[in-house]
DNA sequence: AGCACGCCGACT
DNA sequence: GTCGGCGTGCTC
């Protein structure tokens, strides 16, 4: 027998089958050890054949397997492919997804624990024969022990000193067995809680449930009760004998929702998330690998969750940027979910109050079955949303970062006790140019994104088209001088705040002050704990945390992710804005929400702050239509780096002129292809070159590939060339 | 990626 | 004469 290996090496050159003489007892999927040119080293088998092509003479014998059980599914095997050629990566690096990082790099090690039990032959005769009459503590010890039970050495050692059970040890009362222990990283008690689901409700999961081999839509406002039909599916499927895959955004991963489902379904619940030790992560992986778990909560990477016969895969917050992976193995969850789904003939669910366009596209082609539920469970209407003209409070003279509407609301909400959270938006620091007097922002004429300032050139960018613009002093609009890049940090806002609310705790909540595992929890819990109280925040706050004493939500900067150069900036605004609301009036005290921005009379901020999400899909879907962005047009951008300019700028023409011929010989589907610096145009001593592309859908496929084989065929050289689709962070 | 072979400069 | 620089070529 032959076995195709792929080898672990990350390279283009190896990244395919290499033939081995198969051992007798091979499995498909297993990782083994193979001779591979002068050393030896580790591989995944994909299949075994009779026969290779390979002369005879060339081929060496497969080593041994590393693990007990093959450790790739045979679905993922399946998958292998499909996912190669949708996201163009190496074969290796798809092994890698589905696989635990810990077991590879051989860091993962079953955890032993030493446990204590009776010896069988034990009497009571004999207990009072070997110990000494006034040896309380170990009389204890052993009237504590019941037969046929184990007891954990480390408990035994500090409740009755750890001389003492080392004496009985030794006396053969007691024996000592080691045991694999799983270190399970949050248990909660089960709770048997019936959940009654509304009339709403319940006509969603039956729907999802008659409709098992679809893909479904749940559009649901906050409130209405999206987890409790998740619950309810998940049941479903598991009292038939199947298992699911629940996939939430990293940063809601709280203890508050791992604690609703483990009281739900306990033991039966994996968790996989980047908080997880390596022992952990590794022994959770496993129970889902043998069985022992059947419903795996988790990230992204969740989504290769090791579980077979899968019943259901959701994906909550659908519209969550986090289930894009960006880097290395790049990959969108909902394709691969979709995939899964193929295989196991199982329903993906999608759930979002603020559904991204594409998602929600695909739901008006038919593609995707939609469900709404548009009320909320409790009944109680959405926080109010008022927005406040910043250009307003500038000419009555308010330089500040704080509305007058904002601080009198900020005031009144700590006079009564309550708490407040006032969120900064941190996308698009990069700078666009805004006039603080009459909220013009500089933009591009032909495609109707923010320009982007180089400081390197002094100019404006189009990134999506190249045309370059002269740099403002002045506002063209009003004549203001007031025009510049806005930023403005956490930090900033908790010292005014300070200044202003000297008596009041404000606490800081980003990416600097939540970077340890517990911090962020540990925040949280103060937060929730103190009345009055101001949380500042980015991003971090918008998600999943229930504060029933928040009442005001300020939005501190709305712009800066509109203003963002990105054909997606206005999308993301209107999910932020939701989701910020939403932290507003969760229980019985009604919530408010005060909006600073320069631009109030876009029509993100009429649709949102009336949470008028149809209006804005239709708006912005015709938008995009006309602008022909996606999902109207696809945009792939080849970033080249290396830390000779020269060298950078040589093999960006060399490929751009490549894919220029076939532009040229394409003109009918691409809208454009341009080639230049990058707006950031130097990361890290490497300059940065790129190619942007955008073409119409029709013969989309063969327009990717041929990007792909263009540049993989330039190879040889020294700079690093990136192929991006759809890229979202253009720096 | 590694680890070989391979063909040219400064050392005992 | 030899040790060693890293260019390029292969790995079942």
């Amino acid at each position: 027998m032959i076995a195709e290996v792929i080898v672990d090496v990350a390279n283009k050159e190896v990244d395919r089958v290499f033939d081995y003489i198969a051992r007798p007892d091979t499995k498909i999927g297993e990782r083994v050890t193979v001779p591979f040119g002068k050393r030896f080293i580790e591989g995944y088998v994909l299949s075994l054949k009779e026969t290779s092509d390979v002369p005879q003479e060339n081929l060496k014998a497969l080593g041994q397997a590393k693990d007990d059980y093959p450790v790739i599914l045979p679905e993922f095997l399946a998958l292998n492919k499909k996912i190669q050629k949708t996201f163009h990566l190496r074969n290796v690096d798809c092994m890698h997804l589905f696989i635990p990082t810990q077991l590879r790099n051989g860091k993962a090690k079953p955890l032993y624990v030493n446990f204590i039990e009776l010896t069988d032959d034990f009497d009571d005769r004999q207990l009072l024969e070997n110990t000494r009459k006034n040896a309380t503590k170990q009389i204890e010890l052993i009237k504590h022990l019941r037969p046929d039970m184990m007891y954990a050495r480390t408990e035994l050692n500090k409740k009755f000193g750890s001389s003492n059970v080392a004496k009985l040890l030794d006396l053969g009362v007691i024996r000592q067995v080691a045991s694999v222990k799983m270190r399970a990283p949050f248990r909660f008690k089960k709770e048997d809680k019936k959940i009654t689901l509304t009339s709403e409700q319940q006509k969603v999961v039956d729907s999802i449930l008659t409709e098992r081999e679809k893909q479904h839509l749940i559009f649901g406002v906050t409130g209405s009760g999206k987890t409790e039909v998740y619950m309810s599916i998940i049941s479903q499927v598991l009292s038939e004998g199947k298992s699911a895959i629940l996939l939430v955004p990293e940063i809601s991963l709280t203890p508050q929702v791992l604690s609703t489902f483990t009281a739900r379904f306990g033991d039966n619940v994996a968790i996989l998330h980047s908080g997880l030790s390596d022992g952990e992560r590794f022994d959770e992986w496993q129970r889902l690998r043998t069985g022992q778990a059947k419903i795996a909560i988790g990230a992204r990477s969740a989504i290769f969750a090791p579980l077979e016969n899968l019943g259901v895969i959701i994906l909550d917050e659908e519209h969550d940027p986090s289930y894009k992976a960006e880097s290395n193995p790049r990959y969108i969850t909902h394709d691969i979910a979709r995939f899964r789904a193929e295989y196991n003939r199982c329903p993906v669910i999608f759930g979002s109050a603020t559904p991204s366009l594409d998602t929600f596209y695909k739901a008006q082609k038919g593609e995707i079955i939609l469900h709404t539920l548009p009320n909320r469970v409790n009944a109680k209407p959405m926080p109010s949303i008022s927005i406040v003209n910043m250009c307003d409070e500038m000419r009555a003279g308010n330089s500040g970062i704080f509305s007058a509407q904002l601080l009198s609301e900020l005031e009144k909400c700590i006079n009564e006790k309550n708490q407040a959270m006032l969120f900064i938006n941190r996308r698009g620091f990069s700078s666009c140019m805004i006039c603080r007097e009459c909220g013009y922002v500089a933009k591009c004429e032909d495609c109707d994104v923010s320009l982007v300032y180089h400081k390197e050139d002094n100019l404006l960018k189009c990134h999506y088209c190249n045309r370059r613009y002269k740099a403002l002093t002045n506002c063209p609009s009003c004549g203001s001088s007031y025009i510049r890049m806005g930023a403005m940090g956490t930090q900033k806002v908790v010292e005014e705040l300070r200044a202003r609310f000297p008596n009041v705790k404000v606490l800081r909540m980003d990416f600097d002050t939540t970077k340890n595992k517990n911090s962020l929890n540990d925040l949280l819990q103060e937060f929730g704990n103190t009345k009055p109280c101001i949380l500042v925040g980015t991003q971090m706050i918008a998600k999943g945390h229930d504060f029933p004493s928040v009442t005001l939500v300020g939005i501190m900067n709305a712009d800066m992710s509109l203003h963002f150069s990105d054909f997606r900036s206005t999308e993301r605004t209107y999910q932020l804005i939701t989701q910020v609301a939403g932290r507003a009036g969760r229980a019985e005290k009604e919530g408010k929400v005060i909006l600073q921005t320069y631009t109030p009379k876009h029509y993100v901020y009429r649709f949102a702050s009336n949470y008028d999400y149809l209006g804005f899909y239709g708006k912005e879907i015709n938008l995009r239509e006309v602008a022909k962005f996606p999902p109207f047009s696809k945009i792939i951008r080849v970033l080249v780096t290396a830390e000779e300019k020269d060298e950078a700028r040589a093999t960006t023409a060399r490929i751009y002129s490549k894919i220029h011929d076939y532009f040229f010989m394409h003109r009918n589907q691409f809208l454009y292809c341009e080639a230049m610096s990058s707006p950031v145009s130097r990361i890290e001593k490497k300059y940065r070159f790129q190619i942007l592309c955008r073409y119409l859908l029709d013969t989309e496929p063969e327009i990717t590939d041929f990007i792909y084989d263009t540049v993989n065929q330039d190879k040889h050289t020294k700079s690093l060339v990136f192929v991006e689709v759809n890229p979202s962070n253009m720096s």
